[in-house]
RNA sequence: GGUCUUGUAGUUCAACGGAUAGAAUAGAAGUUUCCUAAACUUUAGAUCCGGGUUCGAUUCCCGGCGAGACUACCA
């Protein structure tokens, strides 16, 4: 990065003097060398030939040459086509990999008190089911974009808006009502969300009994759950939950704390956790109120039956209801009452949202009518939206029970783990706790990189046996590459070796050790970058590049054998800078590295 | 129908408008007196189709075709 700029700035310079021309750093594009080429950066001439009126290659010559001359930095120059390849001096190298093994947290921004504050919700569950794999990606890109932006210098709260009203959390109450017996986590031992859920399933196929029954009578899906006397039932006591009705209020009171312990288990596990919840009991008063206050001053109108719409005809847009005919409110009324109130709480400068692209419109309707209602950070909420998760048979679905659950497909990822360790008999040496753990690290490890490192947007498949696949690009992978460096570092103190905190300058070093100083210092443009597009799969697919070049290199000597002992330093220091960003890498993924296994 | 997203090796993923489109996996062939073989080496294989912009297009624009989501007084 450094090496770079200054380059940037001589090649700048040279232009000046060759061409008489002035370019700016934007114009320079310096970029690294592709591997079957000589040299570490490639400057692309095209851009300049306008300057220099010369054919591709003599300008590249001639650019090449005035580096050389002027730049100390650049030691060598080839030209292939319009391309002029520069080679770095080994100096600069050994000079950028001293000034990154002296920052602890190479790569990452300090947060002050004066930084920008992003607030970003993700996870946002229903309290009437336990979490699935769609969950998973959410969570997972929720946690890793909170830690990405927290690297790149901004303060963040992490929330959560759980869903705990509305007719759904009504069908489990009841069906718990009638034939739950008094059924609590504890008498049956399940997880509460769990038990919860399976209340919900309850309910559904009892209406689908009922349902169907009325079907054959002869009614339409919609008459036939209009008339269902279970619908009415869970109906009335939604009713009777909005009117504050204080036995079904203690149900609902009991019932969500039995899901709220349950997902905090998951959460746990899962090692994702939130600064502020909120909950739509708490805030969907407040959008009514604010949508009211719309209506008054005329941004929404009133129709005929009661109902409170906004036309959003000019935007583009269909038009959008906002309160019932009864004037109970939806999911977008809902959304404009916690944004409020998350702003009366916080001073943010940004707003994330985590949810699926199946709410595109959603959020482009919520931030029209924010700025409609005046919010100034209306037109600037961002919707980081991402793809569904598919599996290798197809989509899931909950009615063909079909939905990964996230509880057990945690716990066998961790079992696989635990396997394949044991086969390999890599834990032979270990107490059951640490192999324990270490299963739980490479297990959760493998499902949170096989998520993380898709592009966010697209739709992907996840496949459970592929995921904790130990070789390729995955999360194991990098873990034992971890693992091994520890290793060494670890033999190379007991062999009395204590590493420099600086290397002298004038030794060689080969190409290939350039070109892994050059990965390591590529980190902190990682990071950025990441932080710009929103993107924990930039860090991901960084950080497997990374620890495969490393591999190679590592693969092709002992190190600690090496006999010259300016050599051996250097190679152990460079493995400790390369085990330290993978460290901090994988933690900006939310994903932990075991010391050994 | 409309809006949005998306289309790359058999499969799963990459590629600020830059060189011969990278990896991984599955396939074929090898490597262990070596700090952890969960590794490494070699090999074969892809940009949906047609136009346009450009010195140069997987990338940007237009038109097809395919996939997905949304288009609820569900959340």
């Amino acid at each position: 990065m450094v090496i770079e700029q200054q380059i940037t700035k001589a090649i700048i310079a040279g232009i000046k003097e060759l061409y008489g021309a002035d370019v700016t750093a934007n114009q320079v594009q310096l970029q690294k060398t592709k591997k079957e080429f000589k040299g570490h950066l490639t400057l692309v001439v095209f851009p300049f030939l306008r300057q220099s009126k010369k054919s591709p290659e003599q300008t590249a010559q001639e650019i090449g040459a005035y580096l050389v001359a002027h730049e100390p930095a650049v030691a060598a120059f080839n030209v292939i086509k319009g391309f002029l390849n520069l080679t770095v001096a080994s100096a600069c190298w050994i000079d950028l990999l001293n000034g990154i093994a002296a920052q602890p947290a190479y790569g990452l921004t300090p947060v002050t008190e004066e930084s920008p504050l992003i607030m970003i919700e993700y996870s946002s569950p229903n309290t009437n089911k336990p979490l699935h794999l769609g969950h998973v990606r959410n969570n997972l890109l929720g946690y890793s974009l909170s830690k990405i932006l927290f690297a790149n210098g901004n303060r963040i709260v992490k929330t959560n808006i759980v869903n705990d009203r509305g007719i759904h959390i009504c069908k489990s109450m009841l069906a718990w009502q009638k034939w739950g017996n008094g059924a609590t986590p504890a008498s049956t031992g399940k997880k509460g969300d769990h038990l919860i859920g399976d209340f919900y399933v309850l309910f559904s196929n009892k209406l689908k009994e009922e349902t169907k029954a009325l079907e054959e009578q002869g009614l339409s899906k919609e008459e036939a759950e209009a008339k269902s006397p279970l619908m009415a039932e869970a109906r009335e006591m939604l009713r009777k939950w909005e009117a504050g009705d204080p036995e079904v209020r203690a149900l609902w009171e009991t019932m969500n704390s039995w899901v709220y312990a349950g997902f905090d288990e998951t959460y746990k596990m899962m090692g994702v956790d939130f600064d502020k919840i909120y909950y739509e009991s708490q805030t969907y008063l407040e959008g009514k109120a604010k949508v009211l206050e719309g209506l008054e001053k005329g941004i929404f109108y009133r129709r005929e039956d009661g109902s409170v719409w906004a036309d959003l005809t000019k935007d583009g847009l269909d038009e959008k209801l906002l309160l019932r005919q009864d004037g109970t409110s939806v999911y977008m009324t809902q959304d404009i009452g916690t944004a409020k109130l998350r702003f009366d709480d916080y001073p943010i400068n940004k707003m994330i949202y985590v949810v699926g692209n199946e709410q595109n419109y959603h959020f482009q309707v919520l931030s029209i009518l924010l700025d409609k209602l005046g919010f100034a950070f209306g037109k600037g909420l961002v919707h980081f939206s991402y793809g569904m998760v598919e599996l290798p048979e197809g989509k899931m679905k909950s009615r063909e029970g079909t939905v990964v659950d996230a509880d057990d497909l945690m716990a066998e990822m961790i079992q696989t783990a635990r396997e394949t360790s044991q086969e390999l008999g890599k834990l032979d040496e270990m107490t059951a706790e640490e192999a324990e753990e270490i299963a739980r690290m490479v297990g959760l490890g493998a499902l949170k990189y096989f998520i993380l490192k898709v592009d966010p947007r697209k739709n992907m498949t996840f496949n459970p046996k592929e995921s904790i696949d130990f070789n390729g690009n995955t999360g194991p992978f990098i873990q034992y590459t971890y693992a091994r460096i520890r290793s060494v570092l670890r033999k190379a103190a007991e062999q009395g070796i204590t590493l420099p905190e600086q290397l002298p300058l004038d030794f060689t070093i080969s190409e290939k050790e350039e070109n892994l100083i050059q990965l390591i210092a590529d980190y902190a443009a990682t990071v950025k970058e990441a932080g710009k597009l929103y993107s924990p799969a930039c860090i991901a697919n960084y950080t497997y590049d990374l620890v495969k070049e490393y591999n190679q290199f590592y693969h092709d000597f002992s190190i600690l054998r090496e006999e010259d002992e300016r050599l051996k330093l250097f190679r152990l220091v460079l493995s400790a800078n390369v085990a330290k960003v993978v460290k901090s890498a994988m933690s900006l993924l939310g994903i932990e590295v075991p010391e050994r296994m």
